[in-house]
DNA sequence: AATTATTTTTAGATTTGTCTAAAATATATT
DNA sequence: AATATATTTTAGACAAATCTAAAAATAATT
């Protein structure tokens, strides 16, 4: 496998994160995903149509092959454990995380990612509730919806929070509510949209609609 | 403090362990040292003695001042202390940390840094024996000396190996020599320059002088 | 369908870090 | 001290990644 820079496993990523929703990405919007110019762009996609990575014809928009989001999916991969050991381990915040972990993704060494993966326990989300692909690039592929229209008694688990101010980092804090937690809706009340939920082993509660249509959870 | 590149990082560092010993590094030796070429290291000289770094005249060699060297210390620190993690916790040998760590190292955040500082515990060295500096810059000094010159009847303690070959490894071993071991020397056999020494709450043993020379030890 | 507006690409410049080959300086040797 | 040798620096080139400004292609609008 060919050995990509760290301004190409940016890009790669990009792209990846782009075509996810469409099914091809332009040039501006990758631009503007990347922060930087969209001559730049069309730069980077010659040099990785080049290195076979690449689908993408002059003007009509391009997306990764196989190849190209297999590489995407490392990159990922490891953003997403770094993520995880800087929030579990070291004690930071969710909202820090992410900056740090743009760095350290780039570190090349797979037997580190190997090793970091058996560390951590190998986890399947990262501390956002976004999946951790495994060493062969599979995601683990849970049902995930927003809360406020997830299924009544059953059990949930909270995976991601879209909403990541401090505000509602200390809201969830007060409702002991965080990534991980399990969790069922007890009713709704349908004056305000709010809904009564309660936590494993906690007292049953109330939280506003607001709150719950930011908050995701994972069952099946 | 200004930003350093990578690359600025690297050359920083060299010249920090370079000057250790010598008053003034010249311009080939950190070519060799950096696996480079004597007109690329001239380039840096420029650049690094631009933004205040280091002590440079035409021909005469150079040094890191008093703002390089807390720079270089900070690098070194984060690369001893990304060694110390990669053995403690991750498990890796001693000869596979420091590649890992030579990339690690570049990491810019400073919070990252103090949080895995306090995470392993404030380590004083790292696998390889070498002393990490705090965060500001101080560095743990115990007397540190070729075990085959060091005094008998005292508790030395293993600091570092110079020789990691695998052999020298496997050798280490099966005396169940490592970093962090205390013993001390019964005697010395004036033959073949072997010794006696036992390890704490162990049998004693004798091993060669071509052994000894490697294995530095710490005493006060 | 023709014109206008938007998007994308090209051409050429810039910055960082590197290199080779030649020139300048310092050191060693006779 | 003069010459030879070794070291260091300069000059100019190159690759990667970026940029600006202009040209080309596509899409939208009248």
């Amino acid at each position: 496998m060919t050995n990509f820079s760290v301004s190409e496993e940016n890009y790669i990523k990009s792209i990846y994160h782009l075509q996810q929703d469409t099914h091809t990405v332009n040039t501006n919007s990758l631009a503007v995903e990347m922060n930087t110019k969209p001559a730049s762009v069309t730069d980077m996609l010659k040099k990785l149509k080049q290195k076979k990575i690449l689908q993408y014809e002059k003007y009509k928009g391009f997306r990764l092959n196989e190849n190209g989001k297999k590489i995407a999916l490392t990159v990922v991969r490891k953003h997403r454990l770094w993520e995880f050991f800087l929030a579990n381990n070291l004690g930071f915040e969710w909202d820090k995380v992410h900056a740090i972990a743009e760095e350290l993704e780039h570190i090349s060494s797979q037997e580190l990612i190997q090793k970091l993966d058996n560390y951590l326990g190998n986890p399947s989300f990262d501390p956002h509730g976004d999946p951790i692909p495994d060493k062969h690039g599979n995601i683990p592929h849970l049902k995930q919806r927003c809360l406020a229209i997830a299924p009544i008694n059953k059990t949930l688990i909270v995976s991601s929070v879209t909403n990541q101010t401090a505000e509602m980092l200390d809201m969830l804090k007060h409702y002991k509510i965080k990534i991980g937690s399990s969790l069922k809706i007890i009713r709704h009340f349908t004056f305000d949209g709010s809904m009564e939920i309660r936590l494993l082993k906690n007292a049953a509660c109330v939280i506003s609609d607001p709150v719950a249509k930011n908050v995701f959870v994972h069952y099946d």
